[in-house]
DNA sequence: TTTAAATGTAAGCACTGTCAACATTAGAAA
DNA sequence: TTTCTAATGTTGACAGTGCTTACATTTAAA
């Protein structure tokens, strides 16, 4: 029922498409992601994906949402207790590396390759999740009494903003050529971002 | 010699381009960018551009250039004495708010609209000339004694990727249904990341 | 005045997203 | 089992894109 022959049903076209979709981007990036490219390497006519998805942004919505879950799955994989600010700073690390590992698909899920993502319930689902972890992790360090006593909410954003920024001048090029190592240059940002929203900032070693 | 006339040479070409670029960016977004749509409004054949610029890319550096020279201007008229961390914070959210009211210009000179930006020198130059007020504002910082005694570049770095994670989150739509006053969070977030690189976060009321 | 460089054009290639019309198949209803 | 509808596939086409090649015109320097 699902040899890979040659029959007039593929098997499950809206898979393949989307990960023939995550390789293509993998490899060329979101912006040379082309459906019809697409349709060719699955074996299907240009016009086939149209039965699966809307628009080619549908199909981009759901690989972004995809990007969200698997990016807050290694997120909560990250809680250990009990909590300290290291534990928050490595969080933030492993969210930076998330984003430098998997440049494309982070630009994918962010950016503007996807317009008026307000319009896509999905996708603000899956965003809202990934973000939920962030919050989690917050609100663990706000209960085990190291970050300031603040909406957590407010924080969380302060977290994700930064990460985020770092993420994407990253990814931008932005720093290429820098002389120290990224490593060292990534847990230094980080530090300074739950420095700032520490009770006692001091308490945080420079380096 | 350049009425508006329809003569065989048309005047400035480059810069009817790019105006009419800046305009349908503005209106459009990036991505919608047509160098063919651009010629029509500019009332020259399809081909023309390609006789000032190489290609669609080299047009968009000139304008991503453009940009972070404004950018610059802006920010270094920020400047007061004496230094204040008052004064670094109302930088940073000038960046931000720089970002709100142009954004789609601030997606052309971030954002990969131009691939592989470390070709092009002229446009690394103008955003290294945009970083540099940055840096230049932390110096201040340093100087005046309020932050925290470390390589102003890397000072420098924390403060931009604050911001251009607030500008770039904003921008893509992630702080629209947020139940707060935006002037109020935007001063909170950056107040966060400048009490991480102060010598005494304490000193900086909470908001 | 001649001539080469700069600047313009038209036609065309290869590509794209998407639509309309039509073909085939699978699975539920009869 | 047969029938028939919905799901899934295809072909062909349209309008748009970036960009190249070949050719036309104009400017300004020699």
């Amino acid at each position: 029922m699902n040899e890979p022959n040659k029959k007039y049903h593929h098997g499950d076209v809206p898979r393949a498409l989307m990960d023939a979709a995550l390789v293509s981007i993998r490899e060329n990036g979101v912006e040379r992601l082309s459906l019809r490219a697409l349709a060719r390497d699955v074996g299907i006519s240009q016009t086939a994906p149209y039965r699966h998805f809307k628009d080619k942004t549908h199909l981009l919505v759901k690989l972004a949402s995809e990007g969200f879950y698997t990016l807050a799955a290694q997120k909560r994989s990250t809680r250990t207790t009990p909590y300290s600010q290291e534990n928050l700073i490595d969080v933030g690390i492993a969210y930076v590396q998330f984003a430098k590992n998997h440049p494309e698909q982070y630009k994918l899920m962010f950016g503007s390759s996807i317009e008026h993502r307000r319009d896509y319930p999905e996708l603000m689902d899956a965003s809202h999740t990934a973000f939920q972890c962030i919050f989690e992790h917050v609100e663990e360090g706000i209960n085990a009494g190291f970050l300031v006593d603040r909406d957590p909410e407010i924080l969380a954003k302060s977290c994700w903003t930064t990460v985020h920024g770092i993420a994407s001048l990253l990814i931008d090029g932005f720093f290429e050529n820098i002389d120290y190592d990224f490593d060292d240059f990534l847990r230094q940002q980080v530090t300074f971002n739950i420095r700032g929203i520490s009770k006692s900032p001091q308490a945080i070693k420079s380096q």
